[in-house]
DNA sequence: CAAATTAGTCAAGACAATTGACTTAAAGAA
DNA sequence: TTCTTTAAGTCAATTGTCTTGACTAATTTG
């Protein structure tokens, strides 16, 4: 008869989406700028003062914002500013590392109510998934107990590990790679065990938005996070929103090789793995973070050595990532330790020549983001919680 | 008083967005998909059959869709497919290259209705600029000779050139460079030359839009041009739109640094601009085109020394394009010949290994795209007619 | 104390999608 | 043939959401 080819299309919207997508306009403005009041919402966004009074009535019965004391500003009736509810939302953020897991929950406004984090047994996910669900529940549990209404409001799970994902050549001899972690259907498994929706990034995607919500991309609509971990990654915030790529690997930078004939990636030289080796310090070990921390602190010559040597190919890194992407900026985080990461910026210095080398940029083109282990979870975290509320184009369409 | 700091925001939408989007969604889905039917398009675009048929019949009378002869399909009552109608809007394509200018005016479907090209003189926009609205001024008025009503259909005009754009340092010495013309306010020149809407980017953007609109990237939405030309760039369609960067010049590989030491790019070895120099040729040279098609053919050992050397580093371009965005495919196109081009692509395999080297691969890692001279020029008028009508996020928003 | 200015509300209206019943047109079954 | 099933498409009423314009409220300025 006839052919049934698929028809492709975007979806449509109705409104129902019209107001879904307003309400996240409003939100998102308030997670952006803090408190403001209806009237400044209402020129932000361009809708009617009615319309927005109307959604923040809603809101405000939805617990997710409050009014604030009224503000006096000049001539004119003061205005009554509206915040966020941090306890309107709450998600729980989980790392799953080379050799470590963290989770953490986490409120609307993206403070950091619990931590934990467990050892992760060599073994893979066969071992290791009873360990991370453990985690997680322990953190679920907790928040259950500190906060009443915490669980109903309790949006999903967010989850982050490094990529890149559905690989089906097996790379068990790369130390940079997580194999078994990475085939394993590790989103079906944490959403059948905790019965959450749950999301599932790399590890630099998540810093990045840790980044875009907490620290120095805030605000900003193209930028990207250069992650330094047990292996390198870029985050990508592209056009205002979190890019992936079409099979969730974009940016996974750490494997670009560094010329076209040799088979040398920056991971090799600038990874954290690579430093372990470098020192010949245990990964495993307890106390690492602080470890390295201190030794940086102490600019210890082993360390000074391979940031020397790391800060080469990181430099060469952000030319790259500001010749293909153009950002607004670059932002260097991950899991080094502050002293380390410190060293590292400045060691990177001056910075390889590319287009983003112009006078008067408003923003430098290397930042120095979070230092922070938990950092990765709190990306992890905020994507659920983004998902909810966030503007984005998918969220328009028709559900 | 208050501090008045600007409030970021993004805006919110009403009515006129949805339905906005609404008929946008449906007028690609029909460049997409060719002629559908209203039952097509309401489960394409899961809006009701009522709401497309009220689109379609202010569409209709927009001029932009007219039905075609129903069709049987089993059961049922025969469907009536629309399909977009050529004349219902037409856009003007403008490409500024080294040595040479071209215009085209294309309809709503990308038709290629009139050609023109002239040779750029040396001296940059001063000589230059009266050539380009020349030339733009011929094809407009041919137009409208050709079709009564076009110019009041004239969405705008496309202007893509080299980038980058908005560096502030002289490169005058750099021939892959077109400083002057870089520094010039080509859109508000344009603009006001002609009243027509300008819009402007790079030329291996435009040459993705094309390739997404006719080409090998049809319906992908994340797909990379590596583009081939007097220099070499990338144009990139992520997730499903053009992405440009914070400053229009995003994917510009061919000025990445082939190794953190050394001051070679891309651009060295692979662009057209170094087979010129390799041959020894005038790029001014009128017949340059069929000139280098006719030696690539015959195999010339010039040219094959040259597509060696150039495929080691698009071969490793490639790679590099792979492990950063992410794509389901990449696209070879550009201004080279269809001979050079099709020697290009077998000297690059085997390609590099990367995250893109898996089995069961729905698309080829790379592909050939369009090798026409006048790719650019067409991907350049597809944009206007694409602002006016494609459903992207931008749209929805308020005016 | 009046005028100006700004925040915010009220009630009616406008716009665009949805709903469900209906009409039309074809294929297949009895 | 005729009845049933299936699918395309229309009609008219309804619903959801934003906009409009007039209004009230609260504050500063002259």
């Amino acid at each position: 008869m006839n052919d049934k080819r698929p028809i492709r299309a975007t979806s449509g919207t109705n409104h129902e989406g019209t107001s879904a997508h307003n309400r996240r306009v409003i939100i998102d403005a308030l997670r952006l700028n803090g408190a403001l009041s209806r009237a400044d919402l209402a020129r932000a966004t361009r809708l009617t003062k009615q319309t927005v009074s109307n959604i923040m009535e809603e809101l405000e019965g939805d617990g997710l914002v409050t009014s604030r004391e009224s503000v006096r500003h000049g001539r004119g009736q003061p205005s009554t500013p509206y915040g966020l509810v941090p306890e309107g939302a709450f998600a729980i953020g989980l790392q799953i590392d080379r050799h470590i897991t963290r989770a953490i929950a986490v409120d609307l406004v993206g403070n950091v109510l619990i931590r934990k984090e467990a050892n992760l047994p060599a073994g893979g996910p066969t071992t290791g998934t009873p360990v991370v669900l453990q985690l997680v529940q322990d953190v679920r549990m907790e928040l259950k107990q500190r906060v009443a209404q915490a669980e109903k409001r309790l949006v999903g799970l967010g989850a982050a590990m490094p990529g890149p994902f559905g690989l089906e050549r097996d790379d068990a001899d790369n130390p940079w790679m997580m194999g078994p972690w990475q085939r394993f259907p590790l989103l079906e498994t944490l959403s059948a065990g905790t019965g959450l929706n749950v999301t599932l990034q790399n590890d630099a995607a998540a810093c990045a938005t840790a980044e875009r919500m907490v620290g120095a991309a805030h605000g900003l609509d193209h930028a990207v996070c250069l992650y330094v971990g047990y292996g390198i990654g870029a985050g990508l915030i592209l056009g205002g929103e979190l890019y992936s790529g079409a099979r969730g690997n974009a940016g996974e930078i750490g494997m670009a090789l560094l010329s076209s004939g040799g088979r040398r990636t920056v991971e090799h030289n600038a990874s954290l793995a690579s430093l372990y080796e470098h020192l010949g310090v245990d990964p495993m070990a307890p106390d690492i973070y602080s470890l390295i921390d201190k030794r940086a602190a102490a600019d210890d010559p082993d360390i000074l050595a391979w940031v020397e040597k790391a800060a080469v190919d990181l430099r060469w890194s952000v030319h790259l990532i500001e010749t293909v992407f153009d950002p607004q900026t670059v932002i260097l985080c991950g899991g080094a330790p502050a002293a380390l990461a410190v060293r590292l910026m400045a060691a990177m210095q001056p910075l390889l020549p590319s287009n983003a080398d112009r006078p008067n940029r408003l923003l430098p083109r290397l930042q120095l983001g979070m230092t922070d282990p938990w950092a990765v979870a709190r990306g992890a975290a905020a994507e659920p919680i983004g998902h909810a509320f966030d503007p984005r184009f998918s969220a328009i369409l028709k559900s």
